[in-house]
DNA sequence: CGTCTGATTGAACTGATTCAACGGATGTGG
DNA sequence: CCACATCCGTTGAATCAGTTCAATCAGACG
């Protein structure tokens, strides 16, 4: 069990990976750094979701992790790690479909970035930390957290954080969301998720079983 | 073992997933088609690319697999799936690896579509292709197979074809690459790896057994 | 209070898109 | 062997989505 003030980094590119991290509280986010400085959040981390599952198999980190807000995570050791598989078939498959989901996340951004404009991007996103959150539990009817900055959201979906302020004025003059301090309001999810052309089925939710939260 | 011609739809995204497939001959790739009807490429298979070890872990796919060339592949269902990583860890370790490394794969493409410029892109997809078919043993010193047009290069860097078509004769007019046919030639890896910011760390290569591909 | 971080605004600029047309190579059927 | 169709690459001109830079504003905190 280990604590971490916001914004630090939980592990670097380059770090040889020496345990899989558990958010138990707060969030933190995966990001790829470009040596001209650019830098690309590529997952969200929230409540519940294992870092890297497996990552000693790998020699060496090929992205960042860092912490948005302040966080509380549990690490786990290669040896418990590999205790945990060996135990049950039930956490084998676990382990494999939280590994599955977040490859399917990945394609999914890869998808947003490359094929949405700046609105679709950022409504995209809503869409995907309300469900998730959602489906944790973490969402209060037609609210959530919501921790990130601008400028997190601009890492996020390729765009500067002016655009974002920009496409976020514009979204909440269409009345699709409400962002009061830390808090995101999604008063009509639907909508949210028709502008976003968001299709859940990435996140494979139906197949997750509580035991893998 | 089975083959198709090029430009079809192996699996489609909605589909239920029957098998693993192995690519043996030829290019596919995996791709996210909004119903706005943008298409974006998320990953290229080349021969010995396993596609989606394990799927039928998850319900339905949500993404499509096409052919890029006249493809030969294997199909190997569940049971036999389920036998291969029954059989050794050393196996099962394989199949991890690959899958850990499609994550990977995917995460760089975000990187790639979120922060590169259309320049840094396309030189980027050239190295991560002529990295991957030379260790595999399919490239032939700085040449290799490039059975690709520019409207699939378009689909996999977020870009137009008439703009790939521009940048294509800005690379080509800096000497970086060459494209005769379906051939691709490299005279500078090193140039086109600087130019793109190219960093070979997330393939992880260096762990990759022979027993992999 | 001053300082810091994050949100907001304006104006000029640019990388990439759009649309529409054309050229060349390849293949096919009569 | 020619006529025709198709696919792919190429070009030009106009337009636009998003960037850049720089300044200002608002709230939080010691």
């Amino acid at each position: 069990m280990r604590e971490l003030p916001a914004r630090r980094d939980l592990i670097r590119e380059g770090d040889k990976p020496k345990s899989v991290n558990l958010v138990l509280e707060g969030w933190a986010c995966r990001y790829k750094q470009l040596p001209n400085g650019r830098r690309q959040t590529v997952h969200f981390f929230v409540p519940g979701d294992l870092c890297d599952a497996n990552v000693f198999i790998l020699g060496e980190m090929d992205h960042s992790i860092a912490s948005i807000t302040p966080l509380k995570y549990a690490e786990i050791g290669p040896a418990d790690f590999e205790a945990l598989m060996a135990q049950s078939a039930e956490i084998t498959r676990a382990l494999w479909l939280n590994e599955l989901v977040n490859a399917a996340v990945a394609r999914e951004w890869v998808a947003n970035v490359g094929q949405r404009t700046a609105l679709e991007r950022i409504a995209h996103v809503f869409c995907e930390m309300f469900i998730r959150l959602s489906s944790l539990g973490l969402s209060d009817g037609d609210s959530c957290d919501w921790p990130l900055t601008q400028t997190d959201l601009a890492d996020a979906t390729g765009l500067t954080a002016v655009h974002v302020n920009r496409t976020l004025q514009d979204l909440r003059g269409r009345g699709l969301v409400r962002t009061s301090g830390r808090r995101l309001v999604v008063p009509d999810l639907d909508a949210l998720k028709r502008i976003s052309m968001f299709n859940p089925n990435y996140l494979h939710l139906n197949r997750q079983s509580p035991g893998t939260r």
